[in-house]
DNA sequence: TCTCTCACG
DNA sequence: ACGTACGTGAGAGAC
């Protein structure tokens, strides 16, 4: 049935030759700072303590913090924050971050709240659990990789998930560090795609403007942000980078204007502004967008470059809700796929030449634009050009693919 | 087992 | 008036 679905690069060139890459990936596994994880649970124990006698004192009754129902009916009920108050599909009114952020303003109690629900993830989903997933035999953590559960072609990880150990704060960089080489031969190694999905969007739309801004090498955050406001690129303030850039990831997830506003915390008018120029100065990437939407209408699926395809029934529905979720979808998948095709073939040629060059270092962790490796100090030369190598020319596009790496003594320090 | 929330790219 | 940016996995609470 391969060919007949014209599906024989995706199986014979990617997923098959990707399965010992992966089993050598899981059967590594990675080594774990256990006695630094240990002192963190105590920190975090006392700081979540604190936090939520301070919530307690504040709201004047104690109750179970970490429940949403009765957080939602002490804040909307007991303490009247937003007479409002939205509630979600099932009737319980929401308190996820965004809605307390929004009330960060009428009450100190949310600061409490907020630390709370920070520190008790980390700690029950990582610093605590973590240790407790050592492999008694290896001494090491062992994920496990599916390759058929994301609709897009990418992996997924579990038992345990080591696709999202914590990076975006303070407190999560400090789990980041526990991730250690396996001795004092060897440094952890992290290499990562930069801007993988942009320059993907850029090759597959053929869009001139964005292809010149990653030819010439430019900040492509800064370029686009001098296009939509139409200034030099030198006069490109902070905040239109910072909103350039979302409409970039926007772009790549099928923007509206609603959602884009409510992620700059701008108004709806402001945001289809933004695109509307966008559009304007990226013709190519408004093209790509309805041809990708046109061709999922006729046959019913989309694809990566590689002819890896996801069915789309929904994309004909007669409910506008549904089909414009369905038409995301559209756009958003040949772009992340393709990136998912990209580095799974990195993989498959890096583990390729480490076998080939006897090497003792060895590829351990893959999320999804990054891969992490154990890396023995003796072959540190070798290995670095090799693996950068390998990234960049795993599938040639027209644009140039730029890959970073770092090393360290932790999967922090490596970043 | 479902819901809500939140960790990552 | 409605619902609204893509893809995952996991813990706690509630039932």
């Amino acid at each position: 049935m391969l060919p007949q679905k014209n599906l024989e690069k995706v199986f014979y060139d990617v997923e098959n030759p990707l399965v010992k890459v992966l089993t050598d990936m899981e059967f590594e596994g990675i080594a774990i700072d256990t006695l630094a994880l240990a002192d963190y649970s105590r920190e975090l124990e006392l700081e979540i303590k604190r936090a939520e006698e301070s919530v307690y004192e504040q709201a004047g009754v104690r109750f179970k913090l970490a429940s949403p129902k009765q957080l939602g009916e002490v804040l909307f009920e007991k303490l009247q924050l937003d007479p409002k108050a939205k509630k979600t599909r099932t009737g319980q009114y929401a308190t996820s971050e965004d809605v307390l952020q929004k009330l960060a303003s009428k009450h100190q109690i949310v600061e409490d709240i907020l630390i709370f629900r920070e520190l008790s993830k980390l700690k029950s989903t990582y610093v605590d659990t973590l240790p407790l997933l050592l492999n008694k035999r290896t001494n090491r953590v062992h994920t496990s990789y599916n390759q058929a559960v994301a609709v897009t072609g990418r992996l997924s990880s579990n038992n345990p998930n080591l696709q999202n150990i914590p990076i975006r704060t303070e407190r999560g960089r400090e789990i980041r560090k526990a991730f250690i080489p396996r001795n004092e031969e060897y440094v952890l190694l992290s290499a990562d795609y930069s801007q993988i999905e942009l320059r993907i969007i850029a090759a597959i739309s053929e869009d001139e403007q964005m292809i010149d801004a990653f030819r010439k090498g430019i900040d492509i955050h800064a370029a686009t942000a001098a296009k939509v406001y139409n200034v030099e690129l030198d006069a490109v303030t902070t905040e239109m980078r910072r909103n350039a850039k979302s409409v970039n990831f926007g772009i790549i997830y099928g923007v509206s204007a609603f959602g884009l506003s409510e992620n700059l915390g701008i108004s709806r008018t402001e945001a289809k502004t933004l695109i509307d120029n966008y559009f304007a100065q990226y013709p190519s990437i408004k093209k790509y967008m309805d041809d990708k939407i046109a061709f999922a209408q006729r046959n019913g699926y989309v694809q990566t470059m590689l002819g890896r395809k996801r069915w789309l029934k929904d994309i004909n529905s007669s409910n506008a809700v549904v089909r414009g979720y369905a038409e995301r979808n559209a756009i958003n998948m040949p772009i992340q796929g393709t990136a998912a095709d990209m580095i799974k073939l990195a993989m498959i040629a890096i583990h390729k030449a480490f076998k080939e060059q006897n090497l003792r270092s060895r590829m351990l962790l893959q999320v999804h634009d990054e891969l992490v490796f154990d890396a023995h100090r003796s072959e540190l030369e070798i290995i670095k050009p090799l693996i950068l190598d390998c990234m960049r020319n795993a599938l040639p596009l027209s644009v140039p693919i730029e890959a970073e790496l770092g090393t360290g003594e932790n999967w922090l320090q490596a970043h």
